[in-house]
DNA sequence: CTATACTACTGAAACGATTCAGATGCGTCC
DNA sequence: GGACGCATCTGAATCGTTTCAGTAGTATAG
């Protein structure tokens, strides 16, 4: 016997099938204590007979309020994410709370031409948010929503909302000053973005003052703060070349243009391990020994960090943790439970072999 | 002024404010076509004004019967997805094709406990489902819903299901080819999983047919039917030990296993590169030299691959492309288009360092 | 024997939008 | 001057649930 052409069986039908109100075929999904079990056990072998699956979830959620999803908002295209080692493992730390709590991730990017209509038209309980540029129109979408909603790396702040960040300023200023100690005075900034639009190139000191994206903002701030506290000077000593993107392409560009300087930096600061990757595969192509002749250090200790020749110095965030404590936050909202400190991450210098002293003059 | 403890602004209250229908609002975002853009900019301007940001998503999605996400189904803890460096591959492969058509991507996983529930109230207007083992309840909750659906490597597949597959015979088949020409007549694999609750351990040919996994059973069939026309029989040439995760600890507990066999295999065959790597490890910690003692091929061709040591020989399959192609599946049957063929797509050997001829006896 | 308390179930009002068949007014055309 | 077309806006039905205040009916307590 053929299932039907099934135009689309609801609640309803399931109870007047039954002879039962409505009502009573929704309590036997959502409060099993208001019927007899012999009932509910009827009314869940009729939906098997119908071919019922369930309360449909968008009703659902419409007249609950809650979808059991929540908004995973990344500030690009989304499939730009993956191409990034570590934004995987921020979800992953999303992931693991929300599994745990029942709740389905939605990753929301920016499409290639409706940017905003993506989050404005999200159905979810709440968002967690990687940092934005200033301005950036999908912030305006995500606020909009009025949502429960998560910051994460998102320096300023928006008020009263609560965040998840991690120690970049102390980070970046340890791994200055690892380089610093070991003799290098003059140095390579591999810089990511500084603004959602910017194309990059070489940034003068008042350009990099611009920068709207929060850990870029807080990686200089570092770097700089460790090289003036070492009475070098920013200016003359410090070449910064922003990449557009955050590839090993991206960096390599960088690489290719900081080496060319007369004099040559003898070090070379990396914003991400991506854009140090970057700058090992270029400086391997020029035979430029890393680290005889030039030390790398690279930022956030993605796995393939471990694995780069030489095996690179970074600097060590916790992304799965950073995923973890903004969902955990995100849950303990939309479960309307006690709201969770703001919590800022600790930031550690792994020093491998891509570091040493510079070359004799 | 302050922003009022907004209970929540719908469209009614914005037809209100404007003394106009509600169906005049609702057409001011959906149909501009129907009224003066004078009126429809007044509409948007009270929007703004009141903290109106748009139709809600749940009335919407329940109302027009499609809410504008895809659900990729994971079959086991979302967490795990990500822990795994191809399945990123593959959902950004969805992800290039889901924002080019403006659709967000639900994951979901197995929760913890109460297994079926996410994928049976996920808001998706279809669902694309990797790899089912045969009875998995998630499979169940997921065809319950009777939503456009693609199959991803899933060989048994359910009639009339639209897929995409990969030709994980040949791709098997290709890498016992290679051993075997370099002359290995005893082999070991590492399988994955035959079952989604095996535990592991050393598997009997019978009990290798009850694989359930599309994949492993593909990739066994594939290695199996090499060996034959080989001439080798593969109840004496062959110990398959099955590993309980995809990981690389579970693979370098096989390689512990395989290697202590007497006599030793010669060679070994890795479902995963992830696996693989932990066969590399071992091997390395044993002291056992790759490949002049031992040959190690792995499967996947993931972007660890080229950077292990030695070099992994591995089968390449192309993840990105499969996401692809099942994205662009299960969006033209959204859509309404002409459905698309069932794809298998090709595999291939990349032979890098880690496969040898075999040591003289 | 009445008051109280459950248990098991019902009815109808939301939830917040979209849609579609009109209604209204106005200019045009022959 | 009547028919027609067009642009603009309206009303009411509908999407598939959940929820909440009841209604019986039966059991327990006083």
């Amino acid at each position: 016997m053929g299932v039907k052409p099934d135009k689309k069986v609801t609640l309803k039908d399931i109870a007047e099938a039954l002879g039962v109100a409505t009502s009573t075929v929704s309590n036997a999904y959502n409060r099993p204590d208001q019927l007899s079990p012999e009932l509910r056990e009827r009314v869940f072998e009729t939906a098997r007979r119908l071919g019922y699956s369930g309360p449909d979830p968008m009703a659902r959620g419409l007249r609950r309020g809650r979808v059991g999803a929540i908004g995973v908002v990344y500030p690009d295209r989304l499939s730009y994410a993956f191409t990034d080692p570590v934004a995987p493992l921020f979800i992953q730390g999303i992931a693991l709370e929300a599994e745990q709590a029942g709740y389905g991730l939605l990753l929301v990017g920016t499409a290639p031409d409706q940017s905003l209509t993506l989050a404005a038209t999200a159905s979810v309980d709440g968002f967690v948010v990687q940092c934005f540029a200033d301005g950036d129109p999908l912030y305006e979408a995500v606020v909009g929503r009025k949502l429960p909603t998560v910051l994460v790396d998102n320096f300023r702040t928006a008020p009263g909302f609560p965040f998840v960040t991690v120690d970049d300023v102390g980070g970046a200023r340890a791994a200055a000053e690892h380089l610093l100690g070991l003799g290098h005075r003059r140095l390579g900034v591999v810089s990511l973005q500084l603004a959602h639009d910017s194309t990059g190139g070489f940034l003068s000191p008042p350009q990099q003052s611009r920068a709207s994206y929060g850990p870029t903002r807080a990686r200089l701030q570092g770097y700089r703060a460790a090289l003036e506290a070492a009475g070098l000077s920013w200016e003359r000593d410090v070449a910064v070349f922003e990449c557009p993107d955050n590839t090993p392409e991206a960096g390599r560009e960088a690489a290719e243009a900081l080496l060319r300087l007369e004099p040559r930096p003898t070090a070379v600061l990396a914003m991400s391990d991506q854009l140090a990757l970057g700058v090992l595969g270029y400086a391997a192509q020029q035979g430029v020994a890393v680290p005889r002749e030039l030390s790398v250090v690279g930022y956030d200790d993605a796995p393939v960090a471990a694995r780069t020749s030489p095996p690179l110095t970074t600097v060590r965030q916790d992304h799965v943790e950073k995923g973890r404590r903004a969902g955990q936050m995100l849950i303990a909202h939309l479960e309307g439970r006690e709201p969770l400190e703001p919590v800022v991450l600790p930031t550690r210098l792994i020093v491998r072999e891509s570091s040493g002293p510079p070359p004799r003059p």
